[in-house]
RNA sequence: GCGGCUGUAGUUUAGUGGUAUGACAUUGGCUUCCCAAGCCAAUUACUCGGGUUCGAAUCCCGGCAGCCGCACCA
C-alpha cells in the first residue's frame, strides 16, 4: 500500500472523500466531499479568501457555472478545447489527426475532420505504430455541452474555468473600482472538463473547484507597490533554464526579478503569495517548487507562466496552481467578439499637445447626396490621407461600388488638440488554484504513521516489538483541521458526562467545531481523533470534579497539560487560531 | 477511447459450483479506564446486469469502478 492508497483509504473511511454515485456503481472523475472533507475544504478556501479578498482587496464575485456559447467562442474554448483524434483500426492506437498531417499542410490544426480524413486517405497515411489503416477523425471536446431553455434551446457550456466570468464583467468591475488600475476580482467555484480518462482520484476530476483571481494591471507598469513584503522570501524555482539542466534554484523573489528569471515584480509577488498560502494550509516547503512554463508549452497569449508544483508520493510533482501573465489576450478576444471596447482611460500626469490630421465629412450634404450609403462613404473618407483628399474628384469605393465625392462635401485639417490621457487594454495577472488538488496534498503531507511507545500496565497485546505500536496521525495545521477540539469524559459516567456537555457548549459558543465522544476507552478515542487530525482533546476526569480542571492533550506530541475549565473556550481558540504555544496552556501532566 | 490485471462487511481477508471464514473497526453493556487494554453481546459483505446450471461469490458475456501501460491534458 503506497501513501496515496493509505491517504485515500483513510479519507474514505473517515468521511473526507467518497466516490460519487457509489450506490449506482460510481462514475469516474467525480468525488463527494464527506462531512470532514467539506469542512477541510471550506477552511482552506477561508484562508484563501482571507489572503486574496481581505488582504489583497480582490473582491469575490459569483457568476454562472453555465456559460452561453459566445463567451467560449471568444475565449477560444469552443474552437480550441477539442482535439481531433483518429484511431488505428488494427492496433487501436489513438493519434492526434492534425499531427499526422502536420508535414503536409501549413495549418493542420485549422482543418475540419472531413478535410483531415481526405488528407489522410489521399496521402496514404498509415498508423505510425503498426502501419495499419486509420479510422475516421473524431472530436474530443473537453467541454460539457448543454441546452439552455426548452426544445433544442440555445447552446450552453459548463464553464471550463471560472476566469471567463470575470473577464466578461470587466466593465462592471472597472466601474466598481472607480476606473482605476490595478484592480481585480476573485471567484471560488466549480469548473467542468469532460476529461477523457480521469484516473488519479481527486487529482483529475471532471467537476472541480477553482479559486481564481484576475488582476487587471497597467501593461506599462508591472511593478508591485507591496513587493518589499516578499522580496526576501526564498523559493525553489525550477526555471526554464533550470529544467534544461535539471536544477532547482533557491533564490529570493527579489533576486529572481533582478536576474530576469521571473518576468516582473507583479508576477513575482503573486508567486510568493501563492507560496505563503500553500505553506499556511500545511504544504511542506521541501515538497514545493515553482516551475516555469517552457516557451513551447506556454499558451500563445502568455508572456510568463509559473506553476506551483507539489511533490506527491505516487504522482510525483503535480501542478496545483498556475500563475500567468495572460497579457491583454482575453480582454481583446471579448472586445472583438462582443464589439465592445474593453479598456481603461488613463490620465497623463501632464496633458500632451498632439497634432493630427482630421477628416470631417459634411454629413448634412453627404446625406442627401448618398442616402443610405452616406455613412459608409463618410467612414471611407475618414480613412483617407491628405494627398487622396486633395484631389479634385475623390473616388470612394463602398461595397464594390464607386462614388465620386466632390471637394465641398468633406473638410480636413491639421488639428492640435490637448490630450490628457489615453485608453489602454489592461494586462491580466491570473493566479489559478486547483482547490481539490491542494486539499489532497495537505492530506498527504499531514498523513503520518509513526511508532509510539506502548504504556506499561497493559496486558495481552502481542506485537513484534512489545514496546512500540504504530499510530496514524493526521498532522493538519490546526487552522484547517475540520474538528478543532474533542471533548472526552474519561469514562461513560453521568458525573463526568454532565461537566463534559457544559464544556462542549462553551467551546461551541466560541464558534469552534467540537466533537463529543464517550464511546470506547480513552486511548481509542485519542487515536480516533489523531486519525482525523483533531489538534486538541479535552478530557474530564474525577479530578475535574474536585478542582474544576481538565487536561488538554496535544495531538502531535501527545503531551498533556492541566488547566482550569474557566476560560477554556478562549484558550482553545487561541491555540487553534492565535498561534499560542501548547506548553503555555497549563501545567504539564 | 484501447490493452492487461483486479473487484467478498467501514477496512482487510478466507473461500474457485451447494449463500460465506477470521481480524480490526463500529454500536450497546460491565469495569475510578489517560493513549487502539479486558470481558459480554450486537450490526454489517459476495461491484452491477444478463447467460449456463437443479443450484453461481465461484464458469461465460457485458456494464461500472480501481490499478498499470498507451493516447489525451486548451
Amino acid at each position: 500500500m503506497d501513501k496515496y492508497e493509505k491517504v485515500i483509504e483513510l479519507a474514505k473511511r473517515r468521511g473526507f472523500l467518497w466516490n460519487s454515485f457509489e450506490l449506482y456503481g460510481g462514475a469516474a472523475g467525480f468525488y463527494d466531499y464527506g462531512p470532514l472533507g467539506s469542512t477541510l475544504k471550506r477552511r482552506i478556501e477561508h484562508i484563501w479568501r482571507e489572503l486574496y479578498v481581505i488582504h489583497e482587496g480582490l473582491m469575490e464575485i459569483e457568476t454562472p457555472t453555465i456559460g452561453i456559447e459566445e463567451v467560449f467562442v471568444a475565449s477560444g474554448h469552443v474552437g480550441g478545447f477539442s482535439d481531433p483524434l483518429c484511431e488505428c483500426k488494427k492496433c487501436g492506437e489513438a493519434f492526434r489527426a492534425d499531427h499526422l498531417v502536420d508535414d503536409i499542410v501549413e495549418v493542420a490544426d485549422a482543418l475540419s475532420n472531413t478535410e483531415l480524413d481526405a488528407l489522410i486517405r489521399n496521402n496514404d497515411i498509415k498508423c505510425p505504430e503498426c502501419g495499419g489503416d486509420l479510422g475516421d477523425a473524431y472530436e474530443f471536446n473537453l467541454m460539457f455541452r448543454t441546452a439552455i431553455g426548452p426544445g433544442s434551446g440555445r447552446a450552453g457550456y459548463m464553464r471550463p474555468e471560472t476566469a471567463q466570468g470575470m473577464f466578461v464583467n470587466f466593465q462592471r468591475l472597472l466601474k466598481f473600482y472607480r476606473d482605476k488600475l490595478p484592480f481585480g476580482a476573485t471567484q471560488i467555484g466549480k469548473s467542468y472538463r469532460n476529461e477523457i480518462s480521469p484516473r488519479q482520484g481527486v487529482i483529475r476530476l471532471r467537476e472541480f473547484t477553482q479559486a481564481e483571481a484576475e488582476i487587471f494591471i497597467d501593461p506599462r507598469d508591472k511593478t508591485h507597490p507591496n513587493f518589499e513584503r516578499f522580496a526576501g522570501t526564498v523559493l525553489n524555482l525550477y526555471s526554464e533554464h533550470g529544467q534544461e539542466h535539471g536544477t532547482t534554484l533557491q533564490v529570493t523573489i527579489g533576486d529572481a526579478v533582478k536576474q530576469g528569471i521571473i518576468a516582473h515584480e507583479f508576477l513575482a509577488y503573486h508567486i510568493a503569495l501563492t507560496n505563503h498560502f500553500l505553506r499556511r494550509v500545511g504544504i511542506s516547503p521541501d515538497h514545493l517548487r515553482f516551475r516555469q512554463h517552457k516557451k513551447n508549452e506556454m499558451a500563445h497569449y502568455a508572456i510568463d507562466c509559473w506553476d506551483a508544483e507539489i511533490k506527491t508520493d505516487r504522482f510525483g510533482w503535480i501542478e496545483v496552481v498556475g500563475i500567468a501573465d495572460r497579457t491583454d489576450f482575453d480582454l481583446n478576444a471579448h472586445a472583438k467578439t462582443s464589439k465592445t471596447e474593453l479598456s481603461v482611460y488613463i490620465e497623463y500626469d501632464e496633458p500632451e499637445m498632439v497634432t493630427s490630421f482630421v477628416v470631417k465629412p459634411e454629413m448634412g450634404k453627404l446625406g442627401p447626396a448618398f442616402k443610405g450609403k452616406a455613412k459608409d462613404v463618410a467612414d471611407a473618407l475618414k480613412a483617407m490621407t491628405r494627398e487622396e483628399l486633395e484631389q479634385d474628384g475623390i473616388t470612394v469605393v463602398v461595397d464594390g461600388e464607386e462614388f465620386i465625392v466632390s471637394p465641398g462635401l468633406v473638410k480636413f485639417t491639421e488639428e492640435t488638440v490637448k490630450v490628457s490621457g489615453e485608453t489602454v487594454v489592461p494586462h491580466v495577472i491570473e493566479p489559478s488554484f486547483g482547490i481539490d488538488r491542494i486539499l489532497y496534498c495537505t492530506m498527504e503531507h499531514a498523513f503520518n504513521e509513526e511508532m509510539v511507545a506502548v504504556h506499561e500496565g497493559r496486558d495481552g497485546k502481542e506485537s513484534k516489538d512489545p514496546k512500540e505500536e504504530s499510530r496514524i496521525v493526521f498532522k493538519l495545521q490546526s487552522e484547517v483541521a475540520p474538528v478543532q477540539v474533542a471533548v472526552l469524559p474519561l469514562m461513560t459516567k453521568s458525573e463526568l458526562i454532565g461537566p463534559a456537555n457544559k464544556i462542549v457548549a462553551l467551546v461551541r459558543d466560541k464558534g469552534l467545531l467540537v466533537s463529543y465522544d464517550d464511546s470506547g476507552t480513552i486511548g481509542r478515542r485519542y487515536r480516533r481523533n489523531d486519525e482525523i487530525g483533531t489538534p486538541y482533546s479535552i478530557t474530564i476526569d474525577y479530578e475535574s470534579l474536585d478542582d474544576r480542571s481538565v487536561t488538554i492533550r496535544d495531538r502531535d506530541s501527545m503531551d498533556q497539560v492541566r488547566t482550569p475549565i474557566e476560560g477554556i473556550e478562549d484558550l482553545i481558540y487561541e491555540l487553534v487560531y492565535g498561534g499560542r504555544e501548547f506548553k503555555t496552556a497549563g501545567t504539564p501532566v
